[in-house]
RNA sequence: GCCAGGGUAGCUCAGUGGUAGAGCAGCAUCUUCAUAAGGUGACGGUCGUGGGUCCGACCCCCACUCCUGGCACCA
């Protein structure tokens, strides 16, 4: 049989629509599985919808929408944004699937509760009956009143909740940590979790009130007055997806995960309650957690307000899913912050993918078009050194410099052809057509080497290289990357 | 406020106790197979500020300053 490989992306909120954040995670999601499928392993991509949140019922309410149409209408798009990226998802799994996911986090819920991890507490906070949300002290202005609804006296309001027993389990989840079971990249989030986890860590509520959720979300197992708080059934999307409490033989197959990517807003989520949860139901935690950072739209934080909300769609319209791939993957440091700027986008597209890789194609196809050069190449996955090179630096979420070093051999494969000068139109010489011959055959195969690299990058690209570099003939054909100006 | 990481050529970044590196942009030059593309070369930095250790620091120490992130029941 097969390795596995699971990986998962964050689930987002289906709230609004989708900006170049989930772009870029999704994007990134899809280079790791793509990359394993090429290793020949069963890969698994998910993500989902993070649909329970009482923030969806506020929005939809907002938009005079019943809950249910206003989030599958939101989904859409983002199903629409993973296909216009080129991002092949295996599943999608809904947060509001009755069938699958309800059931999968009964299940969770009843092996914490059965592990005596779960109990009932009053707990007594701020609310805002204008937002129907409780606040903290620190969340509020100086007169203590939310931002949303000043003038608005908050409410003291306590209720019966039930709580998890996070406490019990910190020190296996330093263990975890510190020892790479759960593997945290890059070191600097590991660090900022593990010192998290210095302090001591409290036991966190892990219901609501139907009246406060609104009857919206997973009803609590033996108690129909209360339903699970959106963080303890949303992370157990990563199980419902894949068969937990309705297909055991998938779920064995798949958990548990090899990678969730994450923004790193929510790694705390991730790294520190999620394997408080499996621990406590007696469940394998995840291999590793990759975080990325956030963007920045020309040194800016990207705001509503500020109304400079990168619209992913309009990119890809204009110029294709593969450059903004390739923007998102070489650009941005695949762990921490990047700026995006349209302006840095067409200075990036026109050097690397206009004149570097584009151009070289175009000028390899002519030459041996010319010199009709013929290709008994088979194109099977073969390994090549510039593959060997690349393979630990994707292993270790390094995109842009695998991509850089990629591009080394694009620039070294141009200055070979200067070199060698195979346009040389001396034909009449026997010797000369031969050498001519033997450069633009190497050309040829180191541009399929290449190529085969880029297929988890650039898949678009990778197959139209591959497909016009079949043989046995090759012809020129219009630009891959035309030129912006 | 506390903790962590960072401030290196116009832009994006790499770097080591011993006279500063790459890519992109700009400039010059060679070439024409190619999307006015490709190759080569030069130009370009008092390596955040001020001290200290050392024969010598961008790299070590101290102070200051600016930026980013984390500091839980917020998704």
């Amino acid at each position: 049989m097969n390795k596995k490989f699971y990986i998962t992306c964050a689930i987002p909120y289906v709230n609004a629509a989708p900006h170049i954040g989930h772009a870029l995670e999704f994007v990134q999601g899809d280079v790791i599985a793509r990359y394993h499928a090429l290793l020949g392993e069963d890969t698994l991509l998910l993500s989902g919808g993070d649909e329970n949140a009482l923030k969806n019922v506020q929005a939809a309410e907002k938009a005079g929408v019943p809950v249910h149409k206003f989030i599958d209408d939101n989904t859409k798009k983002f199903l629409e944004l993973t296909t216009a990226l080129g991002c092949r998802f295996d599943v999608w799994q809904k947060g509001s699937d009755q069938e699958h996911h309800f059931v999968a986090s009964q299940k969770l819920w009843q092996l914490c509760d059965k592990a005596g991890d779960i109990y009932k507490k009053s707990y007594e906070g701020l609310y805002c009956v204008g937002c129907e949300t409780f606040y903290t002290a620190d969340e509020l202005d100086e007169n203590g009143e939310c931002f949303e609804h000043p003038g608005k006296k908050l409410e003291k309001v306590s209720e019966e909740n039930y709580f998890f027993r996070l406490s019990k389990y910190q020190k296996q989840i330093i263990d975890l940590i510190s020892k790479d079971k759960l593997k945290i990249i890059p070191d600097t989030r590991r660090n900022e979790v593990l010192s998290f986890l210095k302090q001591p860590l409290q036991d966190i509520s892990i219901s609501r009130s139907n009246a406060r959720a609104k009857n919206w979300g997973v009803p609590v197992p033996g108690d129909d007055s209360q339903r699970m708080y959106v963080w303890f059934d949303a992370l157990n999307i990563y199980q419902s997806g894949i068969g937990f409490g309705w297909d055991e033989k998938q779920y064995e197959k798949w958990w548990p995960a090899d990678v969730h990517v994450i923004g790193k807003g929510i790694s705390r989520f991730h790294a520190v309650y999620w394997p408080a949860f499996l621990l406590s139901a007696g469940l394998a935690t995840p291999k590793s957690i990759f975080v990325h950072g956030y963007f920045t739209v020309n040194d800016q934080k990207m705001s509503k307000t500020l109304g400079n909300v990168i619209d992913p769609f309009e990119l890809i319209k204009k110029y294709g899913a593969d450059a903004l791939r390739y923007y998102f993957l070489r650009e941005i440091p695949s762990s921490a912050d990047g700026d995006f700027s349209e302006r840095r986008f067409k200075e990036l597209y026109n050097s690397d993918l206009a004149n570097g890789l584009g151009n070289l194609i175009a000028r390899v196809a002519k030459l041996a078009e010319n010199n009709n050069v013929l290709i008994k190449n088979d194109q099977s996955d073969e390994i090549n050194s510039l593959w060997n090179d690349v393979q630990p630096i994707v292993e270790s979420f390094r995109f842009n410099e695998a991509l850089s070093l990629i591009w080394g051999a694009v620039t070294g494969l141009d200055r070979y052809i200067n070199n060698e000068r195979p346009w040389q139109k001396e034909l009449s010489d026997d010797s000369k057509k031969l050498s001519n011959y033997v450069v633009i055959t190497n050309a040829v195969n180191q541009i399929i080497s290449i190529a085969q690299v880029l297929k988890p990058f650039l898949p678009e690209t990778a197959k139209k290289i591959l497909d016009q570099f079949k043989g046995p003939t090759i012809k020129s054909q219009p630009p891959l990357f035309p030129r912006l100006t």
